[in-house]
Order: C-alpha cells, then sequence, then structure tokens
DNA sequence: AAGGAGATCTTGTCAGTGACAACTTGTCGG
DNA sequence: CCGACAAGTTGTCACTGACAAGATCTCCTT
C-alpha cells in the first residue's frame, strides 16, 4: 500500500478531504491550496501524489467507478433483478455525491489515465452483464434501446437527485428518505409494465 | 431590449461567447478575463452586465430553461406524445450542450436568481403537464413513479451522452446522429413496453 | 441647446490559486 | 554507514475573480 512517512497517508488524507469539499462546494470549487492548509502540510505536497489538481479528480473518478462496480455487482449476486440493481445504482450516487459528479464530469478528469479507465472498464462490463441478462430472458427485443433505457433511467434518477431538481421541480412530495423506493417503483415500471398499469 | 452602447451588446455577446467556451473546456474552466478580451474590452467589463462570474452562469441556465420549456411546448403542441416530448428534450441537450451542464450544476448556480426561478418554472410546468397527460390517458397507475420514470430517462440519455460515457461504454455502436432515433425508441419502451417484447 | 443623471466601460489593485523548480528531510536497503 | 529515493517545504510566476474609483458615452429634461 501507500507508505507512511511524514503524514501518514497523505494520499488517503487528501481524497477524503476532497470529497468532503466537493460535497459542500462542488467539484470546480476546491483548491488544492485551502485542502492542504485544512491538512496541516504545505500547499504544494498534494502535488507530489496526483501531480495536478486533474489528478486528484481523477483519482476520485477512479475510486469512485470500482466502488460502483462493487455495489452493482454485489446487488445482482444477490440474485438481484433489475430494480434492485437500478436502486444500488441510485444509492451509490447518494451515498457518495462526491464520486459520483466527478465521475462524469469528463472535462474535470484526465481520459489517459490508465488507472480511470480500468475501473471504468469494471462499471461497464458490470453494466454489459445486466444487457445480457436482459436478452435471455426474452425482455429486451431491442437490446440497444433497453440497455440504454436502463442506464439512463437510473442514471437519470441519479443526476436529478444530486442536483437538487426533485426537490425545486415540485414534482415529488416523498421525503429524500423514499427515493430509493421511488427508485424501484419506476424501475420496475420499465420492464414490468403491468406493475404500474390499471388493471 | 438592452441598450447597445459602446459595444452594440457586450451582455449578449458575452453569453454566447461564453456558450462557445463552456462547450470547449466545461463550466468550470471559463474565465471572465479571457472571454473579456476575446471580445475585446475589459477585464471589468461583463462584471457590470453580470455582477460576478456566477451571474454569467445563472443567466446561461436561465436562458436554458426558457429555451427547453419552449422546445418541449412546441413538441406537445405538435401533438406529440411522450416520445416525441422526450426526443426534443435529449435533442435540446445535444444543440445546447453549454446550457444544458449550467442548468443543472447547482454548485454553479445562484438559485436566489428571480429570473432564474421564473425560467425554471416555465419548463417544470411543462413537464408536469405531461404527467397529467399520462394520468387522463390511464397509463399512470403510480403517477409519481410514472413521472420520475418519464423525466429521468431522457434526462439520463441526454447526460449520458453529453458525458461522452456512451461513446466510452462501448455499449452503442451507432453514430452519434443516431442517438434521437435511439432516443425515441427507448422512449417508446417505457409507455409501451409492447413494442420492444418478442411477438 | 445646454447640462446633468445614469448607464457603460476602463484602469488599477488585491488576495487567492495552480503549476513549477530547487531545496530539505526522512526512510530503507546494501 | 551511506547512497538512492520518496516525501514534503519554500519560493516564485502567471492568471483569475472581485472590488473601487474614475472616465466616457447616451439620453432626457429644462
Amino acid at each position: 500500500m501507500t507508505p507512511t512517512y511524514h503524514h501518514g497517508d497523505l494520499r488517503r488524507a487528501v481524497l477524503d478531504r476532497a470529497v468532503e469539499v466537493i460535497a459542500e462546494e462542488g467539484p470546480g470549487q476546491f483548491s488544492l491550496r485551502s485542502l492542504a492548509a485544512d491538512l496541516g502540510v504545505s500547499h504544494a505536497a498534494p502535488r507530489h501524489h496526483f501531480g495536478s489538481r486533474q489528478g486528484v479528480l481523477t483519482a476520485l473518478a477512479a475510486e469512485g467507478f470500482t466502488l460502483l462496480a462493487v455495489a452493482l455487482q454485489s446487488a445482482r449476486e444477490s440474485g438481484g433483478d433489475f430494480a434492485d440493481v437500478g436502486v444500488a445504482y441510485v444509492g451509490f450516487a447518494v451515498a457518495h455525491p462526491s464520486h459520483f459528479a466527478v465521475m462524469f464530469s469528463p472535462t474535470l478528469l484526465d481520459h489517459g489515465d490508465a488507472g480511470l479507465a480500468a475501473a471504468q472498464e469494471l462499471t461497464f462490463a458490470e453494466l454489459r452483464g445486466g444487457v445480457r441478462a436482459l436478452e435471455a430472458q426474452g425482455r429486451a427485443a431491442d437490446p440497444a434501446a433497453a440497455v440504454l433505457a436502463a442506464w439512463s433511467i437510473v442514471h437519470g434518477i441519479a443526476t436529478l437527485a444530486l442536483s437538487g431538481s426533485l426537490d425545486a421541480s415540485a414534482l415529488r412530495t416523498d421525503a429524500a428518505e423514499d427515493l430509493l423506493e421511488l427508485t424501484r417503483r419506476s424501475a420496475t415500471l420499465l420492464f414490468r409494465p403491468d406493475a404500474g398499469r390499471p388493471p
């Protein structure tokens, strides 16, 4: 693992603090210098581990994709259907909003980074696995449309929730803790439409 | 309208140039100073119209919500069903990626701005209208889940497309110009599942 | 036809930031 | 014990956003 010289584990500390700051102020606002000050190290110390500000965000995104892949895999291996995996997707987003925001902000990331590409591939492989399951069940006569619909509906819920649009739109009356339950019902609607139709 | 004193219409010019810069570098990168230099005015000139950098982004978001509301209204009044309105939503996002990116980045905006709130309300009213149409058609036994599913699926497609995730994920084999057609098929899948099922 | 009021823009300045270079300190293996 | 290298510090530079004060232009009133 990472050595523990002067600070202990500065790399880990920087990532953890970045998560906090991004959750409060957004990915575009946090500064390496104030972050270093928070940790009690010099303003150039983080640079030694990440190279640049973009390097910090890229490392954070890579960590996020790894965590998301694990969450999705766990939901699938528990025998979950599409709704379970979808709830896991949204659950990850609300549990790790800073990671999620960075993961899908391409202008903030270094897409040539090998660690990021590897972590992304973990998540995308998991998504592709979900497609094949749908095809095998004969639920997807139009696989391309089915996978786009599946990914988009959970990704859309996650981004709308994190952007605050659901609260601002007055479309939701539920409390925040009901988001996952509402996600389940919406996801179920996609491939089991009978559940949402009048009898 | 806006007066045309020295520059002509600096407010309009700043917004137009901001759209270009954000499309190239993202909302977090563009600077008021280089933007002013591009337009041949002093570094403090834009500040007089917008107050701050956040003011520029807020004005851009308000403009975006107005444009989106018009696009959705137009699609609906043309007798379009949910798929048509959904295609219009995604079509707006790919036609105005800079606006769209700013509109749903809450940390960049001043949510106390009256113009922004008014423009948001235009869009949200259009969305609520879509809900009532679904209910009236008896397609939504679970209205809350139905509207979340509807909004999320088109919003998810838009954000995934703009973030480049669709290309990177190797889930799509279609070219970029097929995105709207694929959107139509995915949207149709939600409330007319028979279209996507094996015979 | 002044002339004043106010909007528009400029100049000057300040603190904060990211990147970079050179240097110091600490750790570990031979 | 010492050399190689990782970890962190200090110093610096160009750039940025915000602010203040002054200059310029337009229009409306008298």
